[in-house]
DNA sequence: CTTTAATCAGACAAAAAAATCTGTTTATAG
DNA sequence: CTATAAACAGATTTTTTTGTCTGATTAAAG
């Protein structure tokens, strides 16, 4: 099987929309976030603490201490996360694999998959964490299912 | 970081796009595929065995043996490639990891990631491997360097 | 018929990704 | 102050992916 983003980028995404769901300066706990989402709440704490290092995301230690974002959503973009955990690699590498892939040496698919590949990274650009709240409210709102 | 194949998809198309520019009906050794592409001969030797076993590529043992196309090239589409080595899960499973992401429940990210892959999966879907054979024949003229 | 060069089969090893565990530090609440 | 609940740090384990090795089988060529 293959996906777009790793498994540890995927839970750091539905995070951080949580985060975002729950108003902006509101603290949230690892575990609270880990059960709502199923995620093994040890790996999504890791997570939020890499995202604090990154500086999208605050965290306050001791009871009653948790993660909050660390900007207004309307400032975060889903880049930014992607960005933060998984890099850019996929953004400027040959899908085919071809090392030596380059305008000049162009794999069969260069121009084909680049096109789809610059909608994807424009889109990610685009969606910023406010323009997602709706959406996300709904989605949470599924979840106990 | 993250990848839409898997390195064995990579190498699976890569070589299956040097079978289609050798000429239908055209037998290669594993070795000669191998050294060309840069990829570990054990490695794309068992990826073009699970090939022939999905029909998509044949194979002839002893001396002068070799791989080569089971079909037409203007009747493989590259997505039966990636459906045979990868799967099809990355085109029906949701982007952000939600298990319970469904049209009546779905991920905030549900439409606009739903187009963007329709565009992928139709891209995949449209190209065969004849459509590709002349920058196909380009590229591996620069694989040498 | 024997040598050679190929696929094939299946175990094995190494590396990366995902997940878990153990314990420390920190801050709040009682 | 003390108990509690949280992040934090880092080691460890498990699983998946990637890659390697050994030998068996097969077929062509001399």
């Amino acid at each position: 099987m293959t996906v777009i983003f790793s498994k540890k980028c995927e839970y750091g995404l539905q995070a951080v929309l949580y985060l975002s769901a729950k108003g902006i300066g509101e603290i949230v706990s690892a575990d609270e976030i880990a059960k709502k989402l199923n995620i093994p709440k040890e790996f999504v704490s890791k997570i939020l603490q890499s995202l604090t290092e990154s500086g999208l995301v605050n965290s306050k230690k001791g009871k009653a201490g948790g993660f909050s974002l660390a900007k207004e959503p309307s400032k975060i973009r889903l880049i930014d996360i992607v960005a933060a955990i998984d890099g850019l690699g996929m953004f400027n590498t040959c899908v085919l694999g071809f090392p030596s892939c380059s305008p000049d040496h162009p794999c069969p698919l260069h121009e084909k998959w680049g096109s789809l590949r610059s909608s994807t990274y424009n889109m990610l650009t685009e969606q910023t964490l406010d323009e997602l709240k709706e959406k996300t409210l709904n989605k949470i709102a599924h979840l106990e299912a």
